[in-house]
DNA sequence: GTAAATTACTTTACACCGTAAAGCTGGCGT
DNA sequence: ACGCCAGCTTTACGGTGTAAAGTAATTTAC
């Protein structure tokens, strides 16, 4: 009752804010610009408006952070519930999660370090934690995979970024002089951390934790019957 | 030759800035204050001096960051080599990776999310690599298990930080009306996740991957012989 | 011993930031 | 027809990082 259609109002002025068309900017200005490139003013350029008629949508600079953070977490997906076994699921959901990160490496680190506790968030989680629950998991045991994946998805997230991100000042480690270096052992694992070979390196500590899931699962389905 | 001794310089004036009290000075800047609470100005202040008087120890803030980021990382301790085996070696590694984390909440974030590639850094790199290798794994095994163990501490010490940080404005998620609520599974979960018990989810994770490690270790030093 | 150079710091200034407060303005309900 | 008010703009304030120039003391050079 309080707030009235404000879909079909723009006959002829130009269109309106709405909080879906900022964040879908905001999002837009991280990914290009970093996140330090999202401030209200260049935000409010980009929409064709003045910094100030964003706070009529938004309290702050934080919502409009936490709508960008709503918007990366729902390009997470979980597969549905018959789509394939429980731990293929997660499996996959691993996967969606870590894509994620790489389609917006100026943005991810909000994931990690904004708190969010939205109800849709909670929704989030309760599916997630069925699928736990499919395998066999009580709330404890739950708890700890759920935590062990999502510490090693979100530090996989943020170390890959950094991995990739070349930035121009830094010394490019020229392997020249590098090669006969004191440090023989980096030498030899850093052909390994390339670009190209974190999706390996991923998938391996992913298929460590996987192989303990499975081992605990059908322990606990066991003894259940 | 370029640089003389500004050590014993100080007699009858106040005693000089260094790069070491500067950092020292911003360390506990965005430890009382957060990240956000370090400003050139602010940390000027705390050092009795103008902000510009920084810029001649440090080129930028990031720089002054930097050294904040040199200082966290020192504080994580890798035993020495002869005081216990090698895997035992890596889990106090990791231990004390998160315990850097606990302490310093505020700036645990510059860990994971700042690039940094100092030979200082290099040669810590390849101290925690002689480790693996007495484990046995060539190049290709330490690189995953390194990144797989970077990714699980580094995760975690920002999902500990993010749940152990109460915000004042945040609904404390009332149990009262939460308890019979749409999310039972949840219900079932956070009691498991409070700070008390992080430590145990902890533990918990590490054992996964120091047991792939050990496996992995015995079959790579029995083939070797 | 004096002049020049260097070092360590301060002063001033600029462009940007988040946002509080007040002003405008056109379409709506009555 | 009138007033309201949602949606946007204007102005302003105190903060930010840092470039550029100024100042004072110490060190160096001759």
């Amino acid at each position: 009752m309080q707030k009235k259609s404000t879909t079909r109002k723009a006959h002829k002025t130009r269109e309106p804010l709405t909080r879906d068309r900022i964040v879908d900017a905001a999002l837009q200005l991280v990914d290009s610009e970093g996140l330090e490139g999202l401030s209200m003013r260049r935000l409010g350029t980009a929409l064709r408006v003045e910094a100030m008629a964003i706070y009529h949508h938004f309290a702050n600079k934080g919502e409009v952070l936490d709508g960008v953070l709503e918007r990366l977490v729902d390009e997470v997906v979980l597969p549905p519930k018959g789509s394939m076994p429980a731990l293929e699921r997660l499996r996959h959901f691993a996967r969606s999660y870590r894509q994620m990160a790489l389609r917006h490496p100026n943005a991810f680190i909000l994931v990690p370090s904004r708190r969010f506790s939205t109800d849709r968030n909670f929704a989030r989680y309760e599916n997630l934690l069925e699928t736990f629950q499919e395998l066999g998991f009580d709330g404890a045991l739950s708890a700890r995979y759920f935590r062990t994946l999502a510490y090693f998805c979100s530090g996989a997230g943020l170390a890959d970024i950094a991995s990739r991100a070349q930035q121009p000042d830094a010394t490019p480690v020229v392997m020249e002089d590098f090669n006969n270096s004191q440090y023989p052992l980096v030498i030899a694992v850093v052909p390994h951390l390339r670009a190209g070979n974190l999706d390996a390196v991923f998938e391996f500590g992913l298929e460590i934790i996987m192989q303990a899931m499975t081992r605990d699962s059908e322990a606990a389905l066991k003894q259940r019957s």
